[in-house]
Parts: C-alpha cells; sequence; structure tokens
DNA sequence: GCCAACGTTGGC
DNA sequence: GCCAACGTTGGC
C-alpha cells in the first residue's frame, strides 16, 4: 500500500467532479517520470487529489486506485488533446489509472500553507520549480497532511 | 552527445 | 497575461 498526489486541473476534473462520478480514468499524462509513478501504482493505494492551474490550487481530497495502469486510449484518439502521433494500438508509450473518489475535504489545503509545513519539505509539490505531477508521498507525509485536513 | 530553440506547466 | 523553470526536439 503506497501514498501518492497527483495534479488535475480542476476545469477537466475536480474532486467534486469525481465524488459525483464515484469513479474515473486518470489520462492525459505525457511525462515519463509521472507515467512512471502511475505505471508503480496498485489497487488500493491512495492519492491526494490537489488542484492545479486554478484560483486556489492546493490538496482538496482523497482518492484511490481501483484500476492498475493500462495503456492510455487517449493517445491514439486524434481528437483527444492528448493525442500523440507516435502512438500506435502495438506501441502506446502513456498509461493510465482508474481511480475513485474516497474524501472531499472540507477545505482546500492551499499550496502556501502546505509550504508552510516543515513535515513536507521534501515532497516535490513545494519544490521551486518542481512539475511533476504524479509524485510519491511518504507515509509520514501523508499523516501530517491528513493532520491539517 | 551537445545545446539552442521551442513548448509546457503552473503559480501569481 | 506574465514569466520562471523544466522537458523535449532537432540540427550539427
Amino acid at each position: 500500500m503506497a501514498y501518492w498526489l497527483m495534479k488535475s486541473e480542476p476545469d477537466e476534473l475536480s474532486i467534486k467532479g469525481l465524488e459525483q462520478l464515484g469513479e474515473a480514468r486518470w489520462d492525459g499524462v505525457r511525462n515519463y517520470q509521472a507515467r512512471n509513478f502511475l505505471r508503480t501504482m496498485a489497487v488500493g493505494d491512495e492519492f491526494f487529489f490537489y488542484h492545479s492551474s486554478c484560483p486556489e490550487p492546493g490538496i482538496a481530497g482523497v482518492g484511490k486506485i481501483i484500476e492498475a495502469a493500462f495503456p492510455d486510449p487517449t493517445a491514439l484518439e486524434p481528437e483527444s488533446h492528448y493525442f500523440d502521433a507516435k502512438a500506435t494500438p502495438g506501441k502506446n508509450p502513456w498509461s493510465a489509472i482508474t481511480v475513485a473518489h474516497v474524501e472531499t475535504f472540507p477545505k482546500v489545503l492551499g499550496l502556501g500553507y502546505l509550504k508552510q509545513q516543515t513535515a513536507l519539505a521534501e515532497l516535490p509539490l513545494v519544490q521551486k520549480g518542481s512539475r511533476l505531477s504524479v509524485m510519491p508521498v511518504s507515509a509520514e507525509q501523508w499523516a501530517a497532511i491528513c493532520a491539517l485536513a
């Protein structure tokens, strides 16, 4: 059982959107480091749902992985924003997972607030210049963040 | 393999 | 909309 943090633009999918859907495919990851983390996720792992590129960036809730990595179908869809001309059905370099809603926090844990937490100094999210959209979270970091929610 | 140019991310 | 920082591409 591992812990993660994944970023999503709430315009695409928000924690409330996931709550309403119950479950959703997490696709469109187009960064190799992030993709490699996706591939190491196991069913039952939990993740913090982070809202990015929005008025209130921060951790908005918790989800869990209910299906391990599979080829990301959006890479093969020409009409998709995430289409990759180099991907083929036999050789699709991108991965997606399926996630389910676990919890929506009463209020978003803002990025500035998270940066103040010394327990989170090692988390890539709060490190300068980091743009990683999928990252591991240690058990200690997980507990520290849960205590803030 | 180097590295400049370009594209993207994402906070502000 | 700006821009800093990073990742990717492609010429050489």
